[in-house]
DNA sequence: CGAGGCCTTGAACGTCGTCAAGTGGAGTGG
DNA sequence: CCACTCCACTTGACGACGTTCAAGGCCTCG
């Protein structure tokens, strides 16, 4: 199994032994954050990039109502916050939903290992542009699509997110996907989220628990989802 | 007045003469588009990046129903498809709203130009990732605002961002910004689009005709719009 | 056993979408 | 100069999807 961390990166550049060892190196010593505690904060100035080894964590930005609109999930292998490495202040906040651990990589270590081996940077170039693709993936799902098809792309997309980590134990995936995050994931209210959920289930189509998920019909769920499953460059079979 | 290409790239990594000049030299010709073009086809492996020199495009999703989402405005001096670098094929499409000249640039170019530049690259980088930041922006408008604060903040956007490449006139600036297209870019439909904008002009915070944009007051634009002048990163100032 | 979350359900309201008809300006041709 | 057309904008009426308010149920944990 390899490390969570080297398994997204390496996705299009083949990370040889030297550079993959240089990364790994630069990685400290894992950090344990609980449920609740944010990973990175909206205004500070960061000097350390944060790779989500395991647990589960979202992105998000509160307005002064003290409303929230979650931007999208973090999962393992994640980066969190590159974005630090040439922007600051960091714009929006990254919370772990449940006990997660982090590895931090000082930004210095990190620039030092880009000038050595610049495939690694490309590497974590990509990776920021998937995340880019994500948000316009967000952008179209709360834009134009309805409370029923909205809730069912969110559950694909986490489903194949999952699987290409590993993830996914037969249809069933392990998160804390309360009704509120759902709600504050796209951009509905929690009676409806409930709502939508409780016809999805009736369906047969998923089954969401406080803290699992349970995919009856993967075909079903994506075409209330209008889910793409070429989305995110990813070629994992459903099952 | 320095080349708007050049403009934005150069604004955290002061470009060298020598970075600058490869990076010039690597652009072609421009290639005008007509109103309704498009730049980049969702789908398409692209061999250039594309930068735009002047004119005004939007990137946006087509649904099967034909419907649209937009997905973000390039302006003057913005990337088009970088993403072509690391990401194929392209998940969106970017089309010309006015006539355009865009100046493109062979993948082998470029990468040849951040090979022996690495901080050309590292200006891109950050490029995708303003981008990105623009993404979240758009999530956070479309999934927590009404429409008076939608439509408010787009215009917001467009401001600071056009002032950040000097074409606002006193307040004003030129763009096609169709009801349709607005419609599109903040997920509302077109008859609503125009009462809000019907409530904005009556208000006396800002008129938006088929051709060119007044802001009458910026304060209460900003305020309408819920809108944090510190947005992108942008240092300008409104006036 | 009690308290506090979170989920569930019902009812009323409101924002926004849809449908339909009408207005106005720009371009074209008589 | 005046129809005529086309397209975008405008306005009104109505309905639906989704929100808000309110109350009750269930599970977990102290």
């Amino acid at each position: 199994m390899p490390h969570y961390a080297l398994l997204k990166l390496s996705q299009k550049f083949e990370l040889s032994q030297d550079e993959s060892a240089g990364y790994l190196a630069a990685l400290s010593i894992p950090k344990a954050y609980q449920a609740g505690e944010e990973i990175a904060r909206q205004g500070e100035d960061a000097t350390h990039c944060a790779v989500l080894l395991d647990g589960f964590a979202c992105r998000s930005r509160h307005d002064v109502g003290g409303d929230e609109q979650i931007l999208s999930f973090v999962l393992p292998g994640d980066m969190c916050n590159v974005e630090s490495l040439l922007l600051n202040p960091f714009d929006h906040t990254i919370t772990a939903q449940i006990e997660s651990r982090v590895a931090l990589i000082k930004h210095a270590d990190l620039w030092r290992l880009i000038g050595h081996h610049p495939r690694v940077g490309y590497a974590f170039w990509r990776d920021t542009l998937i995340d880019a693709a994500i948000y316009r993936e967000w952008a179209v799902n709360i834009g134009m699509r309805n409370a029923y098809a909205r809730v069912s792309h969110l559950l694909c997309e986490l489903y194949v997110r999952l699987k290409a980590v590993g993830l996914i134990n037969a249809f069933n995936y392990a998160l804390p996907l309360s009704q509120q995050l759902l709600a504050h994931a796209t951009g509905l209210s929690v009676i409806h989220v409930n709502r939508t959920l409780k016809r999805l289930k009736d369906e047969a189509i998923v089954t969401v628990q406080p803290r699992a998920v349970r995919v009856h019909d993967w075909d079903r769920l994506c075409a209330a989802g209008e889910f793409d499953p070429a989305y995110l460059y990813s070629k994992a079979d459903p099952a």
